[in-house]
Order: C-alpha cells, then structure tokens, then sequence
DNA sequence: TCGTTTTCTGACCGTATGGTCAGGGTCGAG
DNA sequence: CTCGACCCTGACCATACGGTCAGAAAACGA
C-alpha cells in the first residue's frame, strides 16, 4: 500500500493531532475572528504547545486557510438536496432542512465562512470565482427549468438562492442574538423544528411551490 | 443656550473630527473586525495622527463601542415603517425597504454589527437585553394582532423578524459575495430594486399577506 | 539493538500595536 | 492683549504576538 495510507501510530498521530487543530480553530477563529484569534489561544483550546502547531501548520494564515477550504467543502455538500429532487417543493424544501442542519451542527464553520467573505474574502476569493461561482450556475439552471415548468413562480432564482443562504445561516451566524431573545436559551429541539419548519412554509409559499403530494387539481 | 450647543469654532471642530474618526472606524472595522483593526489604519483612513484619535477616544474599545451604539440606533429607526402602517403588508414591506436601503447605504455599519453579534456582543449585550428585546417584544404583538385579524397567515413572528433581518442584511454582510456572482460587479441600481422586489414579494406571499389596494374579494 | 525519521517543546527573537506624554499651537472670553 | 482652556502630535514605552530553533523524546524499520 502507498506510504501515506499506512496505518502505524505516526499516521494515527498526525491524524489526530491536525483534526485536533483544526477544530480548535474552527471554533476560536469563529468566536474572535482571524484578527482577534490567537494561535496561544487555538493551542490551549487543543490542548498542546504552541510551538507543536506550527509544527503540523507552518503560519497562522495556512491553518486558517485550512479551516475555512474544510467548511467550503461541507458547504457545497449540502447541495445534494437540490440535486435529483423530483420536484421543486422537495428539492427546494430538502435543501433548506439541510442547511438549517447545518447551522445547528456546524454553528462555527458558518461563522468562520460569514466572516471571511465580510471581510472580503481574502483567502478564499479563488474558490468563490470558480467553485461557488459554477456551482452557482448549475442551481440557476435547475431553478430555471422548475420555472418554466411551472413549478415555482417566476422569480430571479440568484435572489433565490441568497434568501435560502441568508435565512439559514442566520440561524447560525446570529445565533447569540437569537438566544437572547429567546430569554437567554439556546433554541430547544422543538424550537429548531419550528424554525425550519416556518423558514421551509414561507419560502415554498412564497415561490408558489406547491407540495410534492399535492399535484395541479 | 447651553454651552454643549454653541457653534463656535472648538466645538466645530470636535464635531467634525469626531464624525471623522467614527466614520473611519466604522469602514476599518467592518473590513478588519475588531482584532484585525489598529489604530494606525483608522488614524490613517481618517487623515490624522494616531495621538489625535486617543484625544478623542480614549482607548480602541471606547471607539469600538461608540460604532457600534451610533449602528444600534439607525437599526432601531429603520422600524418606523413598521409602525403606524395601515395594513400588514404595507408595513412589513415598507420595513423590508426601510431594511434593503440601509444594507445599501449603510454596509459597514451592517458588517460591524454583524461581526460584533457573531462573537458573541462582548460590547453590546446590554443593548440586546434591554432595547432590543423590547423592541422585538412590541414588533411581535403587533404582527400578533395582524394574525388574528387575518390580515397574515398564523407564523411565529420571532422567525418572521429573523427571516426578514437575514435577508436584508444579507445584501450587506455577504455583499462580496453577491458581487463575485454578479460577474465581479456591485449590483446595479436596477439589480438592487429587483432584489428588493424578489425579497418582498416572496416574503409577503409567504406570509400569505395580500397588497393593500387588493383588498379580500 | 541500532540508526534514522518523525514528533515534540521550552526558550527565545523581532516586530507591530495600543497607549502615553511632554510640549507646542490655537481659540475664545474678558 | 492676555490668560486659561482646549487642541494637536512626534517620540516614546511596554506588551503581546507570530514565528524560530536546538535539542530531547518517541516511533519505526532492519
């Protein structure tokens, strides 16, 4: 087998001890923004030396580079919904229960993405002109066709799609703002499904979108 | 008159330096966060000598706070649309424009109060206890009363707000985004009232809100 | 066991940053 | 004109931060 699948204990080391990294990353960038982030503090967060994270990451730049090339990825996984949908309802409707999904289990990862496009995307304006920018498109293209079937609405689908991002990720980005209002408390397991459940009935009603079971009389 | 009101010279000049600095900070801090921030950039931005900035704000985190308070207060303003509107739907989209052309005119401001709430409102937690839980209190009972009289369809009205407050702000927070996808142009004058358009017309059809003019047959 | 490679880390360094301050300049009231 | 209050700023300081490095420790293959 090739010498970096092998399976000994540096492999299992260096494998855990990035993973380690990077979450602690994740969630201090998140917290305290590349600026205010500290690679003491990411350090104490995972639990080793300083000097052992740039052993595994040579700068402050390249891990946070790292981090944010992770969430990109899971970002664009959630798109499966879209895809395959055997209509707009479900396509439309399942892809926004996977991104209230995600905001619930990735709240970091979404903050790190917020912030970085903020501030104008300075590490990952690249994969915005390419990957985002074609995987955009596709969707353009899928909404189009589900217009002209008449499935939905006419409606720009880019506006569209920035609707679903933007009140999705709120959930997540705002998500101390949220529990706040909420008395304090994180939003309970009921109140989550609330909250995908009123996202999803408004956008689908909003677009026209009738439900999947219920055909044209 | 009071002494504070007195249009002499000293006091124009501290008003016009202090609307300076504020200004240049807002931009600043937007664009860097607060870590990512340094006195020199703002001073820089501002035309002034660093010393002359702590003349007028003591330390880093009293101009920080003074940004984000002066940001507080237009967001509050922006819910005069909202009320004393005549019907439901003329108030809630009349808030959704009030909301569409801060994100427009006001995009810093946006980005800073965004970025403040993400890592966590270390400054502005008092505000959202008090002001904005207050507010949010009375914006709520009064979409309650526009469910009951059937004006709207039954919604919870927290996940009304944070869908409309995702939304606009979106236009502001993830404007680069949006711009990249737009061929790497800002959005048009004509794009940004299609963007209002799109954004209120699935709202309000989401809500089942019907337009004034078009009363219940 | 032995030599080699990889992992680990305390101590250290240069720089950038927030903040200070003494002293000079400007304005307004009387 | 004079005096006091306010405005301005170059030079300076202490600290915190990203990053380096020499050398110890552990893992590995033979």
């Amino acid at each position: 087998m090739a010498e970096t699948d092998r399976l000994n204990k540096r492999n299992a080391i260096r494998r855990e001890n990035e993973r380690v990294i990077l979450s602690a990353a994740e969630k201090v960038f998140a917290e305290a923004g590349f600026g205010g982030a500290t690679m003491q503090l990411i350090a104490d967060m995972a639990g080793l030396p300083k000097a052992n994270l740039h052993y595994y990451f040579a700068t402050k730049e390249e891990l946070y580079r790292k981090v944010v090339e992770r969430i990109f990825v899971i970002w664009l996984q959630a798109a499966d919904r879209l895809d395959n949908a055997p209509d707009a309802a479900t396509g439309i409707g399942g892809y926004i229960e996977a991104k209230m999904e995600m905001s619930r289990r990735h709240p970091f990862g979404s903050k790190v993405w917020a912030s970085e496009v903020m501030h104008g995307a300075p590490v990952i304006q690249d994969y915005l002109e390419t990957a985002l920018r074609d995987w955009t498109e596709g969707r353009i293209a899928a909404i189009r066709r589900w217009i002209d079937e008449g499935q939905i609405d006419p409606i720009d689908p880019r506006h569209l799609l920035y609707m679903i991002w933007a009140t999705t990720q709120h959930y997540a980005d705002f998500g101390h703002q949220i529990e706040t209002l909420n008395g304090g408390r994180p939003l309970s397991g009921r109140q989550w499904a609330e909250a995908k459940e009123s996202v999803k009935a408004v956008i689908l009603r909003g677009i026209g979108a009738v439900p999947a079971r219920a055909g044209p009389a």
